[in-house]
RNA sequence: CGGGGUGUAGCGUAGCUCGGUUAUCGCGCCUGCUUUGGGAGCAGGAGGCCGCAGGUUCGAAUCCUGCCACCCCGACCA
């Protein structure tokens, strides 16, 4: 095993998988497709978790739980659902084992089968919805806004840590509302939350649209979606939020009565984003260094590093810098004094470089005499020192500089890769040669979708809202088209 | 489920074509001393059913048969 990460550009996969595992963020189970989530990546995840469940909580929705198991009936009442899910379900038949009469070790009892069997839940849509039943009866139920935090199961073919795995742990939330209005409505306010967090928390840039029929979730009438572009230049759905119609309350019979007295289906939305979005933020920013984490989620925000011969000077930094440690945390920043005595300075600035941790200070005995430290900035792997007496105003500053700073170049780098292109012949040499996105017209067939699919391996990633609508001609048909769509290869 | 590949120490690997002492090397791990402002150095040490089962042979990591597992490329996908 070398001391170095494989380089981004020799190979990204492997640099990616990893540097997930370098940084210990996750590792591969013994189980196939499945995830162990260590401690440094949880602790981001958590990071996300809280900063996503306030949004949620000042916006109306409160959190709930629905089980793990769904009955395999439930799961078809929706036909294009079921459809949707049917080829990735894992589905449980028995309820116990017995030891083999042949002495051979433990066996599934066939006498214990399950007269329905039950689906580890891909998603909540069916359960819930079931349950919404009971609770709906008026419009005085409504809006019923509900999130839960929970794991999934999709049965995967190939799965890569974070970005696919057996299961996942996400949010989701499912809204009934009285309107059609008032469900768009909630299905655009979460996208929006969405955006928020992937620009302002995670410092990833997104865009916002919506998803072609053939892309959209399974049981929607509409799929909005955000989509970020990882270094690599193909391009991550980080987070969907779909406008179910009355789909779901026709398929659980979930109607209320209006003002009026009479009976109507509920409208509904769904959404989530999962553990995929710490894939996103390791593919944003990351260098050939290591992680590099936005400091609004990093585990750790200020790392101190002693530098020093001898324990009496050990316990002379440790005094200087007990004073400064409480200053920091009383300002709510996070804060870790690295004293451990087995690992040389060296060591310990790579390790949290290569776990992203934003600010590192050193403190040695020229710093001690001098009265300073040495601040080193993890986006820019710049150092300077600093005046004891600046170091909190700086550490704030820079706190604030490395978040816009990240997102700044994040944004750059999408910007320069979003490129238009008028002919099929364009759009594949572009799509071989630079990779991105590529706005391009199409007629708004699923038969063209499907060409260009097969042909190049790119999807259309969205049709984004924001921006002029330019028309046009699709560039395979020639036949009218009413905008440009984002076209790229996607994870 | 189709096509290709790989299983050797915690991790990464050499050896296999052409069978032959005690299975190679690096990282990591343990002990000691010296080190500590960018992944320390030296010395010593521990750790292996060579994927599993059978076969051929005086002798198998190496050859043969079967099985299992994993990886990559497709189809699928937050």
């Amino acid at each position: 095993m070398g001391k170095n990460l494989t380089k981004r550009s020799e190979d990204y996969s492997k640099w990616y998988n990893e540097l997930v595992i370098k940084a210990d963020l996750a590792e591969n189970s013994a189980v196939r497709g499945c995830m162990v989530i260590k401690p440094y990546g949880y602790a981001i995840w958590e990071k996300m978790q809280a900063a996503l469940d306030g949004m949620f909580k000042e916006t109306g929705h409160e959190n709930a739980y629905f089980p793990i198991f769904i009955p395999k009936s439930f799961l078809s009442k929706e036909a294009s659902h079921v459809e949707g899910f049917a080829k990735e379900c894992a589905v449980v038949t028995h309820y116990r084992l017995k030891n083999a009469d042949d002495g051979s070790g433990i066996v599934v009892d066939e006498e214990a089968k399950l007269e329905e069997e039950l689906i580890v839940r891909p998603t909540s849509e069916t359960i819930i919805w079931d349950t919404y039943k009971r609770w709906i009866q008026s419009y005085r139920d409504l809006p019923l806004l509900i999130n839960q935090w929970a794991n999934v199961v999709r049965w995967e073919m190939r799965t890569r840590l974070f970005l696919r795995t057996t299961e996942f742990l996400w949010q989701e939330g499912h809204t009934a509302h009285a309107t059609e209005q008032e469900a768009i409505d909630e299905a655009e306010l979460i996208l929006k939350i969405y955006v928020d967090f992937a620009e302002n928390h995670m410092a990833v840039p997104v865009i916002q649209g919506t998803k072609t029929e053939s892309e959209r979730f399974a049981g929607a009438v509409e799929t909005y979606c955000i989509e970020a572009l990882m270094q690599d230049g193909r391009s991550l759905q980080t987070g969907t939020s779909h406008f179910l119609g009355q789909n779901f309350a026709k398929a659980f019979e979930v109607k209320f009565a209006n003002k009026e007295g009479q009976q109507e289906w509920v409208w509904a939305t769904s959404w989530g984003v999962s553990t995929r979005l710490m894939g996103a933020l390791v593919m944003t920013h990351s260098d050939d260094n290591g992680l590099v984490l936005p400091p609004k989620l990093a585990p750790i925000q200020v790392v101190i590093v002693p530098i020093y011969k001898g324990l009496e000077q050990l316990d002379a930094i440790s005094e200087k810098i007990e004073p400064l440690v409480k200053e920091l945390r009383a300002k709510g920043i996070s804060v870790k004094f690295d004293k451990r005595d087995t690992h040389k300075p060296g060591f310990k600035f790579n390790e949290y470089e290569l776990k992203g941790v934003p600010i590192r200070i050193a403190i040695g005995q020229r710093d001690l005499e001098n009265d300073t430290y040495e601040l080193a900035r993890r986006d820019t792997l710049e150092k300077e020192t600093v005046k004891a007496a600046d170091v909190v105003g700086r550490i704030e500053e820079l706190l604030l500089g490395i978040q816009e700073n990240i997102y700044q170049k994040a944004l750059k780098y999408r910007e320069k890769h979003i490129t238009a292109a008028d002919s099929y012949e364009e759009f594949k040499s572009i799509l071989e040669d630079k990779g991105g996105f590529i706005a391009a017209h199409w007629d708004g067939t699923a038969e063209t979708e499907d060409k260009i699919k097969d042909e190049t391996k790119a999807t259309i990633r969205c049709i984004p809202l924001a921006g002029e609508k330019e028309p046009g001609r699709c560039m395979v048909t020639g036949k009218p088209s009413l905008q440009r769509v984002l076209f790229a290869k996607a994870y």
